[in-house]
DNA sequence: TGCTGCGCTAAGCGCTCGCTCACCGTCGGC
DNA sequence: GCCGACGGTGAGCGAGCGCTTAGCGCAGCA
C-alpha cells in the first residue's frame, strides 16, 4: 500500500537498559511468567527459577514482586509512547502518519506480545501510586493518536463524527492485538500491522 | 442512523437460570469479585462474604472455585453467542444485520461489563477440558460474524480484502469494550454500540 | 413430640505464598 | 595474605490460601 509504515515496531533487543545482568534476567523471566499466567498466578519462586536463581536472589535486585511489575509496566509504556510519538511527529500527511502510527503500534503489540500483554492487562495489579503514574502515560498515548485524528479532520483529510470515541476505538483495536495474537499463527506482525492500518484509515474516512 | 439496532443487548435480569437462590447469590458475588480483581486474586472467603455466607457454604453448591468460573464462562458465552445469532439470522441486508450484531454485542459488553470481563479475560484460568469447551463456543462466535461479512461480500454490499482478518478485527474491537468501558463514564452502552456499528460498517466498506 | 434430611457454620488441616535472615564464595585493593 | 563489599544460597517464618469435617438449627412429617 502507498502509506507503508516506516517506523520500526520497536523490535530491537529490549530491556538492554536494565542493569546489572542478573536484574535483567530476572525481569525478562518475570515478563514471560506474567504474560503466560498473569501476575497473581505467578510465584516469586517461578520467576527466580526461570532466571536460574534461588528465590531469595530476587530480593537483592527488587524490593517486592510488585516492583518488578511496576518496572516492566513503566518501561513498556515508555516504549509504546515512544513508538507513537515517532510516528505522530514525522513529516507527512495525517493519513500517512496515522497509518504509520497504527502499523508500528500493532507490530509492537504482536511482535512483543509477552511484554504488551503484561503492560496492557496487568495494570490493576499495581498499587494506587504506581497505577496513577502509568495512567498518566496512557493519557499521553491517547493524546498522540487524538492529535493525528484532529489534524486529519482539520486538514479535511478525514471524515470523523466523534473524534474522542474514534480515537478510543482505534487504540482499543491496536491494544487488543496483544490478547489474541499468536506468534505460531498464520499472520506475521507486519501483515497484521498493514491490515490494521488499512482498517483504521477506513474508520476515519480517509480520503 | 438508518441501520439502528433492534436486538436487545441481553440486558434482561441475568443468572435467573441459576438455582437455588443461594447458588445464584454465590455466582453473582463471584462474577463481581472476578471482574474487580481477577480470578487468581479472588479468594473463596471473599466470594462467600459478598454473598453473606461462610466460606464453607460455597462448597455445598460448587465443587471448586474453578467450577464457579467455568459456570460463569459457559453461561456468558452462551448469552453472547445467542445475541450474535439473533442478529445474524434476522431478516434484512448484510449491512443491517452486521450493524445490529455489532451494536447489540457491544451493548452487552458495555452494559454487562463485569460479566463480560470475566468471560473474555479469565479464560486461561480454566483447566484444559473446560477451556477447550469454551474455545468451541468462541469458534461459533467467530463463524456467525464471518458469515455476515461473507454474505455482504457475496451480495456486493461490502468491500473487504481479508475476510478472516477483518472478522477478527471486528470481534476484537467489540470484545475490548469490556476492558475500557466505565459505567460511570460519559458514554452509555447504547451510544457506544451505535458508534461502533458505524465504525464497523466503514471497516467493511459498506455501500 | 420425636425423627430425619438438609442448608449452613465454626474450626481448622495441609500447603504454598511473599519475603527474611544467617551465612558463604569470590574478587579487587593494599 | 588478609579484608571488606557484594551477589548469591538454604532454610524457614508468619500469613493466608483452597478446601474438609463435625456438628447445629430448623422445616416437614408421622
Amino acid at each position: 500500500m502507498s502509506t507503508a509504515a516506516e517506523t520500526t515496531g520497536g523490535e530491537a533487543e529490549p530491556w538492554e537498559e536494565v542493569t546489572p545482568d542478573a536484574a535483567r534476567r530476572l525481569l525478562v523471566a518475570a515478563v514471560e511468567a506474567f504474560a503466560e499466567r498473569g501476575y497473581h498466578a505467578t510465584t516469586t519462586r517461578d520467576i527466580a527459577g526461570r532466571a536460574g536463581m534461588s528465590p531469595a536472589a530476587l530480593y537483592i535486585h527488587y524490593k517486592t514482586k510488585e516492583e518488578l511489575l511496576h518496572r516492566i509496566s513503566r518501561i513498556g509504556h515508555d516504549k509504546a509512547l515512544d513508538i507513537l510519538r515517532t510516528a505522530a511527529r514525522r513529516e507527512g500527511s495525517a493519513k500517512e502518519r496515522l497509518a504509520d502510527a497504527v502499523s508500528s503500534f500493532v507490530r509492537w503489540h504482536a511482535g512483543r506480545r509477552t511484554t504488551a500483554r503484561v503492560v496492557q492487562y496487568e495494570l490493576d495489579a499495581l498499587g494506587p501510586e504506581a497505577r496513577a503514574e502509568i495512567l498518566g502515560l496512557r493519557r499521553q498515548v491517547d493524546a498522540e493518536v487524538r492529535g493525528i485524528v484532529e489534524d486529519g479532520v482539520a486538514a479535511g483529510e478525514f471524515d470523523v463524527l466523534d473524534v474522542q470515541g474514534t480515537t478510543l476505538a482505534v487504540l482499543s483495536l491496536c491494544i487488543d492485538v496483544a490478547r489474541w495474537f499468536n506468534i505460531d499463527g498464520p499472520r506475521t506482525p507486519e501483515a497484521v500491522g498493514e491490515l490494521y492500518a488499512e482498517l483504521v484509515l477506513r474508520m476515519v474516512g480517509a480520503k
